[in-house]
DNA sequence: TTGTATGCGTTATCAT
DNA sequence: ATGATAACGCATACAA
């Protein structure tokens, strides 16, 4: 690989002139300029990442951490936050926990020894005990999806837990009274969000929750939950994609007849719901949008600024298998 | 940010012997040893990734450009690169080209500047020009999906064209003669594959061929196109999930009747395509595999190894919503 | 308008 | 068993 020195050398300039002309620093004369192109050109060089990341302590790279790229929200979100990192000339690393708070960690380190400018988090970390451990990262760390108590990092959600209110005052102006929740896994701020939005719009005695761990079996399990109950609520909302994916399954093939006779929120919207018959309702998250004002926020705490601490973005309530376009 | 020489001054040592503590390289009496290992904890000091990357070229980590990684089939993919560049302690750098060809180009030179050590590519590129643009990379490439003609570079594809001819064995045997094909876009190895698959097994007085663009909007326009066609085919394979989830959509709202008249096939196998009904049937891609082997045979190729050129994995046929699991 | 020379943080060679 | 020091490739302060 040819280094800087060989350019300097083959047009019989310094390699500062060369350092200028690629980074136009500085002026430097038209012929001069020309003679620098062509030495570059002829020798096929690329400027050593590895040499301008030490002199500049930055490789323009951010780190992006979640638990799978396989489950359609975060891919969505990613899309965000690539777009908007590819506008700011970053590039991102992506990675994969699993939900498992010590691949987390593992994770962490790793993204921060390939020398990151900042990270994008959806934490997995449940415990308190998670907060001296995001303390110690050394660059500017936004969260998104999923805050933690106490964070005192600059965190983008969707507001899920009026959209859950919103959801359930829609079918109780149309008479629905009895109302079951499909919760997802304990600890997450977006289980509680959307608990929270269910509990503070129906009361105690019209009201059935299941705990579930906001993976698709637990869809399956809450299909089985909703066959043995003794009244079948008359709407039941799902906590998430992958468990409304289990429970839709489920349902069609052990229980058609609930199916039929009951209505379906989920939170998330992704295409395969559109063709559920009979049609189910859908909540859907603003992904790339928040992908994007992470990544946003992100470079603005890069660059020193600070921003907010909480960005809460709304829902979009599509009823009955409307679509997401 | 402390640095190696301020972890020696602290232990009272050399920044050798700080390094070697590091790195294993050498022996380091144990007393030493543990002096190091104290200052550098009391000091928080991370190595810096670019001085070991400007001193041993390479900051292990590679690139994974595809078309978007909210097309399930990518994202799918991408958990097996994921896994296997994690157990051999590298990251990746993810790009979107978006099937845009100019992107692709840019993105390219954007992983290049950040010193990757590899490229993982599903191509975009159709035309002959992209054989000297791809020569240019100056670092392996190995590319996944889809090959290109001539290309000498590793190539991890699954053999869709078998697959497709052995579903269409499987319905002739059951009495079905007539067959369509919901071909994707032009010019990619993924479409002629199966394209080839198709008529290979059909005869030319039997098949019928839409010609799409791999896009959801296809597989709407081939639905349009199916019910003006004079008679339908009795089954119908689709070449990608995107087109089959355009496809079935479109014939589950407007066209039901051809939705039951039919057996539909699509390549790939999704969660939302097993509670289709009446159920279609899958041609279930190896992308775990396919990831994970292309990230091994890059693994190979930056160590100087040399790899098979083109490694065709097996698809798994599941007949009429058969689980994939 | 251009050149010289230094240092970024590491690793590795050569001494001791 | 350990230390001194020279690279690695680049950007930049300072000189000319």
């Amino acid at each position: 690989m040819a280094t800087i020195r060989d350019v300097a050398r083959m047009a019989g300039v310094s390699t500062a002139t060369v350092s200028h002309v690629i980074n136009g620093t500085r002026p430097v004369a038209e012929s001069t300029r020309k003679l620098v192109l062509q030495a570059m050109d002829t020798l096929h060089y690329v400027p050593s990442a590895f040499g301008r990341g030490l002199r500049k302590n930055t490789l323009r790279t951010i780190g992006f951490l979640v638990a799978d790229m396989t489950n359609p929200f975060f891919s969505a979100v990613f899309q965000g936050v690539e777009r908007a990192a590819r506008n700011a000339h970053y590039t991102v690393i992506v990675s994969h926990s699993g939900e498992d708070p010590e691949r987390e960690d593992e994770a962490l380190a790793s993204l921060l020894s390939k020398g990151v400018d900042g990270i994008l988090l959806a934490p997995a970390h449940v415990a308190d005990t998670a907060l001296e451990l995001y303390s110690r990262i050394p660059v500017p760390l936004v969260m998104f999806d999923r805050r933690i108590p106490q964070g005192h990092w600059p965190c983008v959600i969707s507001d899920s837990r009026s959209a859950v209110t919103e959801a359930i005052r829609f079918f109780q102006s149309r008479g629905h009274t009895e109302f079951g929740l499909i919760a997802g896994r304990s600890g997450l701020s977006t289980t509680t969000d959307r608990l929270e939005g269910f509990l503070n719009a129906v009361p105690a005695s019209h009201r059935t929750v299941f705990y579930g761990n906001s993976r698709y079996e637990s869809g399956v399990t809450a299909a089985d939950w909703l066959a043995e109950h003794p009244h079948w609520p008359s709407v039941v909302i799902v906590g998430n994609n992958l468990m409304a994916m289990g429970l839709v399954s489920t349902l069609q093939t052990r229980y058609p007849h609930i199916l039929n006779a009951i209505e379906i929120v989920t939170l998330d919207a992704e295409p395969w719901m559109t063709f559920v018959r009979p049609p189910i309702s859908m909540i859907a998250q603003p992904t790339d949008q928040m992908g994007e004002i992470a990544m946003q926020l992100l470079i603005q705490q890069i660059q020193g600024e600070d921003s907010p601490l909480l960005t809460s973005l709304p829902c979009r309530w599509l009823p009955h298998g409307q679509s997401p376009r």
